[in-house]
DNA sequence: CTCTAACCTGAACATGAACTCCGGTTCCGA
DNA sequence: TCGGAACCGGAGTTCATGTTCAGGTTAGAG
């Protein structure tokens, strides 16, 4: 999809870097509500060669929800690493989500309700889902988190975080409160 | 806004209600995404008609989530008259969220990025908020929320909630999450 | 250096959806 | 019953944005 890196002229791999780029920015600050003229000028380009490199909007839209996805991959490689199971967890579920709040795009693609899901494709292309689980489950069994806390809960409360991040910065009380429950004394 | 009840002519009264009982029903099925000429169609009508009664269909929206938050600020009135205030917190976190669950229109108007908030205009239209809070501290203060829960925490939860009503109906463990807090018996 | 396939440009086009407009219709007071 | 003000219908207008394409430009093999 996002494939050909071989054998394009210099000037065309450069330009589509810098498509790339100008799209990734962009899409980052305002999600889907930027318009192909806007990323082109950004790019230094015409509108044709974003035409060139992208089949549609969509498709670049993909080529870049597609990028953060491989580096959330990694971030969750690079957490899964950690010796202390709540570390990893916490590492994970904060880079996670400071990654949402930086890129508009990223939770557009997460919070939509597009058909296919992103969620899937990204199980079909990284192993984030794999890692996140092994994540959750040494943090169960080392009693951090309850005994029925399952893999989808993580989105769960990643969704839920990510519905706060607009305006105010309230996504880290919405974690606090999650993590500590929102329960009194006398509950 | 959608003042002119009185002195309105017969079939004009009856059309303009058509109009609203068409838009609710399709704006609670799929949000902001429905065409004013499908509204017209729906309600037997012209869309000539439909300006006629409302300036755009931002108005016509407004009309509908403004009825939506009348009837939630019944329900929360309502919810304050339980004598236990657990009960009437969970009365309204739960009878919030069904009508968000139920209506895409209504939950869109507040987890939308508008500008300005559709939480403001409801903050100077209706007492929801004073209600809300008189019933948050009411828990707090019987030990059955936290001490420092605030009423701005359950805009924060119910905005969670409803990140996660798309799909699976998820948000009821979300909530229940939140309740009883994500932690282990090591924490 | 030359030649051509690959590439780029941006004005023009296509599409879709909000909104307007005015001839025709209906309500209702007298 | 009648007159006219209020109202309605829906084809047509306007505007915004994604997408194309004919014509000019450039990389890079030979």
């Amino acid at each position: 999809m996002t494939a050909p890196e071989r054998s394009l002229r210099a000037d065309a791999r450069r330009n589509r870097e810098a498509v790339l780029a100008a799209a990734a920015e962009l899409f980052a600050q305002r999600g889907d509500a930027v318009q192909m003229d806007e990323i082109a000028e950004r790019a230094g380009l015409g509108v044709g060669t974003l035409y060139r490199h992208f089949a549609d909007k969509q498709a670049l839209l993909a080529a870049i929800i597609g990028r953060r996805f491989e580096a959330m991959t990694a971030l969750a490689r690079a957490a899964a690493e950690a010796e202390d199971p709540w570390e990893a967890f916490e590492t994970l579920l904060y880079g996670y989500l400071e990654s949402a709040q930086a890129d508009a795009a990223f939770r557009f693609a997460l919070l939509g309700p597009e058909e296919p899901s992103w969620n899937d494709i990204v199980a079909e292309k990284t192993d984030f889902s794999a890692i996140t689980e092994r994540i959750v489950r040494r943090a169960v069994d080392a009693g951090r988190l309850r005994d029925d806390f399952r893999a989808d809960d993580f989105v769960l409360i990643t969704r839920g975080a990510m519905a706060n991040m607009t305006g105010a910065g309230g996504w880290r009380r919405h974690v606090m409160l999650l993590l500590e429950g929102i329960g009194g004394p006398e509950r």
